[in-house]
DNA sequence: CTGAAAGCGCTTACAG
DNA sequence: CTGAAAGCGCTTACAG
């Protein structure tokens, strides 16, 4: 085809310029075409549309957000623990539900992750700083508010997948009602003591699990305290960890909320280990529904967290951010929804 | 500080010229330093940084994309399925080497997802015709070799993980020699009936692990077709479905070789569902040792493949290609490892 | 070692 | 409805 003047590592342009000459009209009118703006005449249009179309014209994205100030890419940034990341199924499902709403808005998806422990800001740094996106969407409830702040210092539209008291618009599952289903099952079963694993107290998210799980309780009259509670940081090993500590006192409690799979699972792999019994020894009620729970032995009863959804959602909020239809604080809150599989079961007489 | 001029959605800039002033030099010179290029006077050099600093100065990546025809960005296209992406624990590993060495050049890295099944080369098309990166991975062996060749012929590199017979640039893993370790291992155990669970089998490294683990037959003087094949698509559930085909002829196999370990936890889960022990009734082998694997019940034995090395040697292909430094056809190499675990033991007397 | 000029490919008012 | 001008923020030769 086109062989002359393309070099190997020449990425040969066709401009504007070859578009209009190719059509036999100014550039400024293919510009407009291109940016479906204003008024051209149908005809001087469909006469464009075809040059571009045979020339196999692409407009520079480079050039456009030059003028335009905007770059078509929104950015995603993931945890801060990239140990965390590696397993993280929730998370991969949360990218493809936001992938899928930028792909409506025909806009890209730049990946920042954190470079180091030393650096927690950097995924803000980078990105925004250097104008690579439009607007950012942070996955998780994050400690680096500093960093978040920054952002929107710069004028840019930030979406949090998770809590935060920054006024900074936000979308979450209703982790509390979602304790209170998995309390409210376990209590229905016939549990009444019961422990927990939690992932880190100082998160919004897992308080809220918290107070979910101990309105549960108070709703059958009980007291809503845990007979025991392990704290984890939501990785399948630290489950097993603090199922390890929960271990010793095996017997005080015939039920276990953790609040995540990744760690049920990590706690059902100690459980097993040792040579205990899901659910004949303790019942488990996970939280998330992540792929692989249910294809555990006993499979996996868990709250089921919208993942995907909570991806799409938070888009949403930043596209209308970006079309300045959106207030700059809403707040959208997801059901979750109680499934039951095999690890939990009446409690032994 | 600065917060006159600073609307709200006002991202103010500073610019060049705004640095040049502050120093007291010419704004060409704050480019040279900015790009390390040239000489500029230690004196001068130390003033601009200065400046830079006071000012909180970030070059704009839109006007240097489009001048240097760089963007300092590189695309990763993710498999063809989606729902295969979801569960793909491996895939989150490849892309964290892949950013881990973006990282160390100053790159971000752009994801770039199918759209449907009805548009196979999207991925190709959306970032390299609008010019959003500098070049691309292309994580798994593809069929839309027609889109990554349009990319290629635009001017961009492009690189492979897996395999690929178009003369572009590959990284993968040790294939023939992983699967030749895990026959080896069964035989050594004394198994001799064994079924296999393959991948797509018109996949290259499908082939390459077919291959190796019939050598492995070959070797102990035995004839290499496997007793049994069921074909999977490397997803969980395809794992189950292909153990459950494979199930009706149970006993005429003693152990068994899955190509990958998600598919091999679809067909452990098809066989405590049904009431086989593992590795009692059968030895189970898998292949990449995902985090997963390990918390299996019993724990997989498995051919460990270096999926995060895989994607960092990747970017340092394509790191070398832009720089010029690399020759257009490199293929990487990467040794696999046996993992035991417990799911296999030796042959039943 | 540093400055002045031209231009990257587009968009945005501004005229007509 | 369409064209000419100016400019987005930089980089790249080209002079000095």
């Amino acid at each position: 085809m086109d062989s002359v003047g393309q070099s190997v590592s020449g990425k040969r342009k066709i401009t504007i310029r070859d578009v209009a000459k190719h059509a036999g009209i100014s550039y400024q009118t293919v510009s407009r075409v291109i940016n479906d703006s204003e008024s051209v005449a149908p005809e001087t249009r469909d006469r464009i549309l075809k040059a571009i179309d045979e020339l196999n014209y692409r407009p520079s994205v480079a050039a456009r957000a030059l003028n335009s100030n905007r770059t078509n890419v929104i950015a995603v940034a993931t945890p801060f623990d990239s140990d965390n990341l590696f397993e993280d199924l929730n998370l991969l499902q949360i990218i493809h539900g936001i992938d899928r709403e930028a792909a409506r808005h025909d806009y890209s998806l730049l990946l920042s992750t954190q470079r180091s422990v030393e650096e927690p800001f950097s995924p803000y740094q980078r990105l925004l700083n250097r104008q690579l996106a439009d607007g950012m969407i942070v996955s998780g409830e994050t400690v680096a508010e500093e960093g978040i702040h920054r952002v929107i210092e710069r004028g840019y539209p930030v979406v949090i997948i998770g809590y935060n008291q920054l006024g900074v618009p936000c979308v979450h599952s209703d982790d509390e009602t979602g304790a209170f289903k998995a309390g409210g099952h376990l209590l229905n079963l016939g549990h009444r003591k019961i422990a927990v694993i939690t992932g880190p107290r100082l998160l919004l998210a897992v308080q809220a699990r918290e107070r979910g799980f101990a309105r549960a309780f108070n709703e059958h009259g009980l007291d809503g305290t845990p007979s025991l509670v392990a704290e984890g940081d939501f990785t399948i090993r630290s489950g097993y960890a603090a199922m390890a500590r929960l271990g010793v006192h095996f017997g005080e409690y015939s039920a276990l909320f953790v609040h995540n799979d990744r760690m049920a699972i990590g706690a059902m792999h100690w459980l097993t280990e040792h040579g205990y019994t899901v659910p004949h020894d303790v019942s488990i009620v996970g939280f998330d529904d992540i792929t692989t729970a249910e294809l555990q032995s006993p499979a996996l009863t868990t709250v089921r967290s919208p993942s995907m959804m909570l991806g799409q959602k938070a888009a949403e909020i930043l596209f209308a951010i970006l079309d300045g239809q959106a207030l700059n604080t809403s707040t959208v809150t997801l059901d979750t929804e109680l499934i039951l599989r095999d690890s939990t079961a009446p409690v032994q007489a």
